[in-house]
DNA sequence: CCTTTTACTAGAAAGTTATTCTAGTTTAGG
DNA sequence: CCTAAACTAGAATAACTTTCTAGTAAAAGG
């Protein structure tokens, strides 16, 4: 049965509607070139609503990227717990991030976009979000090290060293220079482990 | 001797110094940030000379961009031609793009941004440098690929594989979150020459 | 050497877009 | 019911981008 729509669904709706709207607008025109007004049409909310929800329009955008971000990483922590070594896990890392990017085009050519300009606390809690993600990553990690499964490298390298090929093949697909990730994904998935590989 | 200024070096001059101004305004507060006003402060120049020059401050962004662009994969090319061999070559890749971003870094911080929302014309002239760059690229490679030094591999594989990982850790020690590209990129020009050889 | 044209600069005016404000409507809780 | 708080609407305002008009200075032509 459809329930009766509570003050606290339709608030989430509503920011749930705008939130789709602003990402639907600034896929078609970019951030900068969305307007208040487009969002709020698509929207069909008053700017008023808008604004009572979010602040501002780099509010919405920061919301979005922030969604955006939890929704990959969490996806991340939970393929990577069903890992059982440090070669299907390096591999998971590469293959999920294809396969969510396919799966959410809108969301990771979004994230893809930089500068977008944080407020001071969107950017704390940007931080704080990545500190806990990379934290959980690095405790899965650190064992595979320690056993000497994979190399010791410097703590910035790994990152780089097994996503950096992908993020960027996947950069270049979302923008039309490239087939789908899943043509490469296999290949990127050696490379990683064999970068990274004790 | 200091020559007279002649209204040729004296445009040249001033062009130059909006598209410093821009770059230094842009680094501090990011492109959607700063107003046309703010760059002209800067610059010492009025709206009218910003305008006449550049038709736009998204015309200025889009200048400081080609430029840049051209800047870097000039450079690029001209240290590929000084190489030898195939592992020669693709080190030399990670090494000029750190090399260049240390020495560059406002420029390396500007090019890392995306979402510029470049006019047709823009895109259309920054499509065609890609392309004629990478033709550049690709036929210097080809040969070795040929010999059998190289891999062959989904022609869109060979530029994340090899410049991927570095591209990745500059943008992160540009935004604070790493050291210096010189501490890794040795080991990250050894794992671009695994990831490709023959 | 003068004059005419063109590139350039300046700053005010106009047009757009983001943000704030005021007035109201709806809903949960007492 | 009644009140407080959450929410919506759209007009008013403020900030910013772009255009326009007027003028200056350098090169080109006679």
């Amino acid at each position: 049965m459809p329930t009766k729509p509570t003050r606290e669904s339709s608030t989430k709706a509503r920011r749930q509607s705008i939130l789709s709207a602003a990402l639907d607008c600034f896929c078609d025109k970019g951030v900068e070139a969305t307007a208040v007004a487009d969002i709020q049409r698509r929207a069909k909310c008053s700017v008023g609503s808008l604004y009572h929800h979010f602040g501002s329009k780099e509010g919405v955008a920061e919301e979005l990227f922030i969604v955006a971000i939890q929704k990959l990483n969490g996806g991340m922590l939970r393929k990577l717990k069903h890992c059982r070594g440090a070669e299907e896990s390096v591999k998971a890392v590469v293959f999920f991030y294809s396969d969510w990017s396919t799966r959410n085009p809108k969301l990771a050519r979004y994230l893809h976009s930089r500068d977008i300009d944080f407020s001071p606390q969107a950017k704390t809690r940007l931080r704080t979000l990545h500190r806990e993600y990379i934290t959980n990553v690095f405790t899965w990690f650190a064992s595979f090290v320690e056993r000497g499964d994979m190399a010791v490298l410097p703590v910035e390298a790994y990152v780089p060293l097994i996503s950096g090929p992908i993020q960027e093949y996947t950069r270049r697909w979302l923008a039309g220079q490239a087939g789908p990730p899943t043509e490469v994904e296999a290949l990127f998935a050696q490379a990683a482990w064999n970068a990274v590989k004790g």
